[in-house]
This record gives C-alpha cells, sequence and structure tokens, in this order.
DNA sequence: AAATCGGGGCA
DNA sequence: TGCCCAGATTT
C-alpha cells in the first residue's frame, strides 16, 4: 500500500480522470450553479441517475432558476413531479425557492447550516450542496458514501461511518471529493459484486483485504410489506366538440388528493378506501352504473403493496354525481397522475 | 427510534 | 421477484 497519499488524493486522482458528466454537475475543479446543484440533489434522493437525468433537463428548461420556481404554479409543479415519486420533495421545493427569494435575495444560502434551515434538506442535501456549490467543507454522506467508508474500514453503525468519513474528507475540494465517492459507489463500490480490480482504494480496504466486502455496510433486517386492496372508480362523459358538430369527446372525473398523506398534492383517479380485503365496489360514489372490470392494478409502495380493481361507469354531461375536474381522455399524459393511476388509465384504455 | 413517503433499475 | 437507492419529515 502507498501509505503516503491520502485516500482523498487517491480518490481525486481517480475522480480527474473518470468523473461522469452529468447535466447538473461541472468539470472537476470547476463551480457548478448551485440551484442546478440544489435541484440535482433533491430529485436524486431515492431515485437513480438514470431516471433524474431526463426530468432534470425538462425541468431546467421550464424553471431555470431559483426565481421561476418561486413564481411558479404550484399545481403545476406537481405534475411535473408526477412520476418521480416522494411528493413532499416537489412542494419543498417551491417552499424552499420561495423562501430563498424572501429571505436570501434569490441566490442560494452558502453555509450548510443556512441550507439545512430550508424546507425538504436534510443533513445529506445541506452538506452536498455546500460542499459541490460553494466548495465548502463538508462531510456529505448517503447511501454511497456509507457503502465505501463502511468497507474501507470495516465500519458498522452510522456514528462510526460519520467518523470515518469525517477523517478522509479533504479540506480543499470537498465537493469533487463527494462526488468522486458517489462516482466510486456506483461504478465500482456497488452492493454486491464491487469491481475490486479497479478501485484506486483496494489496497486501502479492510474490508477488501477480509475478503468481506458484502458483508458492509450492515443493513438493519426490514419487516415484510403488507398487502391492501381498493377499487378506482373511472367516471366517463362524453362533450360535444365545440369545434366540429355532431361530434364528441370523452371526458373522465379526476380528483385533487388531499395535500398530505400518500401521493399528497396530486391528481388522482377516484379510489374507496385501501384495506386489508378487496372491497369491491364498496363506497363507489353512487348514481351511477358501476361495471367492475376483470383485471386488478398492481403498484409496489415502499411499506405496502396495493392491489387496485377497475370500476367503470358512465354518466350524463352535466352529472353533479361527484366532484373533480374532468379531463380530456385523450390527453390524460398531461394530468400529470403518478404512476400507480398513470397505470390503471392505460390498463383501460387497452380493454376499451 | 420508528414510521411514513414512490418508483425504477437491476441481478 | 427481492434488493437497492445522490433522504426528509413526522410521530
Amino acid at each position: 500500500m502507498d501509505a503516503k497519499r491520502s485516500i482523498a488524493d487517491k480518490l481525486l486522482d481517480w475522480y480527474d480522470r473518470h468523473a461522469r458528466t452529468l447535466p447538473w454537475r461541472a468539470p472537476p475543479g470547476v463551480r457548478a450553479d448551485p440551484y442546478r446543484v440544489w435541484l440535482s440533489e433533491v430529485m436524486l434522493q431515492q431515485t437513480t441517475v438514470a431516471t433524474v437525468r431526463p426530468r432534470f433537463e425538462a425541468w431546467v428548461s421550464r424553471w431555470p432558476d431559483v426565481a421561476s420556481l418561486a413564481a411558479a404554479d404550484e399545481a403545476e409543479v406537481m405534475a411535473a413531479w408526477a412520476g418521480l415519486g416522494y411528493y413532499a420533495r416537489a412542494r419543498n421545493l417551491v417552499r424552499a425557492a420561495r423562501a430563498i427569494v424572501a429571505d436570501h435575495g434569490g441566490h442560494l444560502p452558502d453555509t450548510e447550516a443556512a441550507l439545512r434551515a430550508l424546507p425538504g434538506l436534510g443533513d445529506y442535501t445541506a452538506a452536498a450542496v455546500a460542499a459541490i456549490a460553494f466548495g465548502q467543507r463538508a462531510v456529505v454522506i448517503d447511501a454511497n458514501v456509507e457503502r465505501v467508508v463502511s468497507r474501507l474500514f470495516r465500519a458498522a453503525g452510522k456514528p462510526a461511518v460519520r467518523a470515518a468519513a469525517e477523517q478522509i474528507t479533504p479540506d480543499q475540494r470537498a465537493g469533487d471529493f463527494a462526488q468522486a465517492m458517489m462516482d466510486l459507489g456506483s461504478a465500482i463500490c456497488s452492493p454486491r459484486k464491487p469491481k475490486c480490480l479497479l478501485c484506486p482504494l483496494a489496497d486501502d480496504c479492510a474490508a477488501h483485504r477480509a475478503g468481506e466486502e458484502e458483508a458492509f455496510p450492515v443493513k438493519p433486517a426490514k419487516k415484510a410489506r403488507p398487502a391492501r386492496f381498493g377499487t378506482i372508480f373511472w367516471l366517463e362523459r362524453e362533450v360535444p366538440v365545440e369545434s366540429q358538430a355532431g361530434a364528441t369527446d370523452r371526458e373522465v372525473l379526476l380528483v385533487r388528493r388531499p395535500s398530505s398523506g400518500l401521493l399528497g398534492g396530486m391528481r388522482a383517479l377516484p379510489t374507496g378506501p385501501w384495506e386489508a380485503t378487496a372491497p369491491g365496489l364498496a363506497e363507489a360514489p353512487a348514481g351511477a352504473d358501476w361495471t367492475l372490470l376483470n383485471h386488478v392494478v398492481g403498484h409496489g409502495f415502499t411499506h405496502f403493496t396495493l392491489e387496485l380493481a377497475l370500476a367503470v361507469a358512465r354518466c350524463d354531461a352535466h352529472s353533479a354525481l361527484a366532484e373533480g375536474e374532468w379531463w380530456p381522455v385523450d390527453d390524460l399524459a398531461s394530468a400529470g397522475l403518478p404512476t400507480v393511476f398513470a397505470k390503471a388509465a392505460k390498463a383501460i384504455g387497452r380493454m376499451r
């Protein structure tokens, strides 16, 4: 082992040669746009790079800076976030953008503590933005860093990992160091079958020397996910096309979910309650002739799985059957529905 | 400290 | 299928 060169030096040399090019990232040694760094870090919370990349590009085209996001309509922001999940992230982005305009002159604050005070920025994101966007020395610990560091030092538990990360974080280029750890964790130090032959830190790695790379990080046992069942109510009507005499358009009833809780603030198809047993047509909106389709939409959430039966009905164009928003069926893609409802709409479209 | 909050990539 | 992830907030 080359004991004279620090882990940070070796890793930064590796990063200078192998850094990924990403839309929110500046080349090694160059400072990136704080707004783009912040947005990317929030999008990347529990979400993979491959998923985020196109969504990031579309987002910055529409809201290129803090001021435009602060002035955005929240319903449009929520629709733009559709499919990414953890929708509180989108609501917090708007809240934070407005706080940055109100309290910081429209510029992100450059200290970890001030960033940490903004909604949606926890320990990780505050440290990441401080380091990557502002060059501050901050200790950035995400799942990649936890995996790399726990293996380097055979460190078990978050306090031990944090202490070790503190030790190896350099005073200079802390942002590049953090991004280098993420790239290393993504490309080399993977959860399973790490590519230690390609690793610039293999000689420094205690887990590698012991041949027990996959024993780290130590993860707590997880509990089983229960199943829940419900019914989606697809209520459709036909309305005349103004520009074309005799022609009609189909519209479906959408609702807005409560701003807090599961899928909070999102446009959605109406559903009954989600219970431990299948409810069928129980609690269907009254006054329509419901048909229960022979099809179920399945969806996995973090802490339970969901199976939704599909019920369809038609109603009069002027029906006051239910509260909500009538949406053109042919334009459902623009409604910004969460994935579970997009799945249901697609299934019904196939069955018509 | 534990529960809540989605979704997609991948082996 | 099961596991994993560039986590934060609420309870």
